[in-house]
DNA sequence: AAATATATAATAGTAATACTATCATTTTGG
DNA sequence: CCAAAATGATAGTATTACTATTATATATTT
């Protein structure tokens, strides 16, 4: 059985729903991997034009800039893991495997075992958070863009670690930010072990199980009852 | 007694060196101040230039682009706070104090009372690690960076604090990993809590008390020793 | 004080970016 | 098949991110 999971994406966030032609899937796709392949500061839409033989000026008919391509795209991208853990989580009463499987996902490259669709590979979207998640918030717009609930994917994630966290200790002081603190560490420790090795424990070679025992350390050793 | 404390910068981040007249002075002390109010994508050198009465053509004689006046300041600021962690926890020998002192250090907005000489002023370049402190290293160019050694005084403090959690206990298996998420968290979690309050469990008044106590949780609960 | 070197200002110019606008041509949905 | 909607082709503008040239002001040496 192969199923499409469609996550219902905030209409702020484009002028033409992308998802309702192929040209504005090509745009999103590719747009995914060419941010990745340039960075985001040196993407832009005529490259992405080029790259999908369309104009630049069809591209702006879908997304107001590349901004919101790139908010798109991490919306895309934490609605996705909260659905991950959603369904790998099901069942399970006890919180600590709860916890612990959510670090599995947040850390784990899904590679090429991950969804692969003709829309979003998942394995881009992991690199796009690594390198460019931060950027998506770290702009003068922040409140505005918060109001506009744009930031909703990723602070639902956090709110729904957070009831794990006090499913596993009520009295725990700072669920949210022991939340936000993994969900960001996931993503940065792996970015300096790749990148600034000095930064961390962990060697440069996959090292994933290493970044899972040390978030977890930090989880538990504080969230634990005393 | 008046000390002007002289941080020697690493040189392959100017072209020359701005510390030595009033205009390359005039740029790095406006450049922090403009980004600030701009943000960093807004902000350019023509910008820059109009606010300081000079030309564009001035600023880049000191200056490459942008990026690199960026990561000078942000360098400026990490040094800064490593001599001020040093001066501190001078003479401190109990390992638990100077970790706290450190927190504090970190995570305190340095106000009014901070460094506000005729160069850069503490307070502003507070505020600029805040907003754009990862876009240093977020960049296709990080390794090549790294190598010229623009990371320097980032890793150096992160050095230092993984030293001092050592000395605490000799046997932590991620002192460096941890220093790098005190680091990063100090900042990112007064962010979110300016900025996207739901991420945390601290209220949008200053509440710095209560992320202090955080990242001292974090930090002594995971690096008890057992 | 004159000669020289150096820094800055003034000005111009270029390719690319970040858009907006217009109109012709396809594609599609009823 | 017709009308509406989407896309393509093309053009245009202000701004960005630079580089280059020459003139002027400032500092240093002799």
């Amino acid at each position: 059985m192969e199923l499409d999971i469609r996550i219902k994406m905030n209409e702020k966030l484009f002028l033409r729903n992308p998802e309702e032609s192929v040209l504005g899937k090509k745009i999103v796709k590719n747009g995914l991997i060419l941010i990745n392949k340039l960075g985001f500061e040196e993407f832009t839409f005529k490259k992405l034009s080029i790259e999908i033989s369309t104009t630049e000026a069809s591209i702006y008919r879908y997304f107001e800039n590349k901004h919101r391509l790139l908010v798109y795209l991490i919306n895309w991208y934490w609605s996705y893991i909260e659905y991950k853990v959603i369904f790998y989580t099901n069942n399970m009463s006890n919180p600590e495997i709860k916890l612990k499987t959510i670090i599995k996902l947040l850390v784990e490259d899904p590679g090429d075992k991950g969804l692969n669709s003709d829309f979003i590979s998942e394995q881009e979207a992991y690199q796009l958070i690594m390198w460019e998640g931060s950027k998506s918030y770290l702009t003068r717009n922040v409140s505005k863009d918060n109001k506009d609930r744009l930031f909703k994917p990723y602070k639902d994630l956090c709110e729904r670690i957070s009831c794990t966290i006090k499913e596993y200790n009520p009295k725990y002081k700072f669920p949210h930010s022991m939340a936000s603190t993994i969900l960001e560490m996931a993503h940065s420790q792996k970015f300096f072990m790749q990148n600034l090795p000095a930064l961390t424990d962990f060697s440069k070679e996959q090292d994933d199980k290493k970044i899972i025992l040390f978030l977890e350390s930090i989880l538990f050793n504080s969230i634990h009852l005393k």
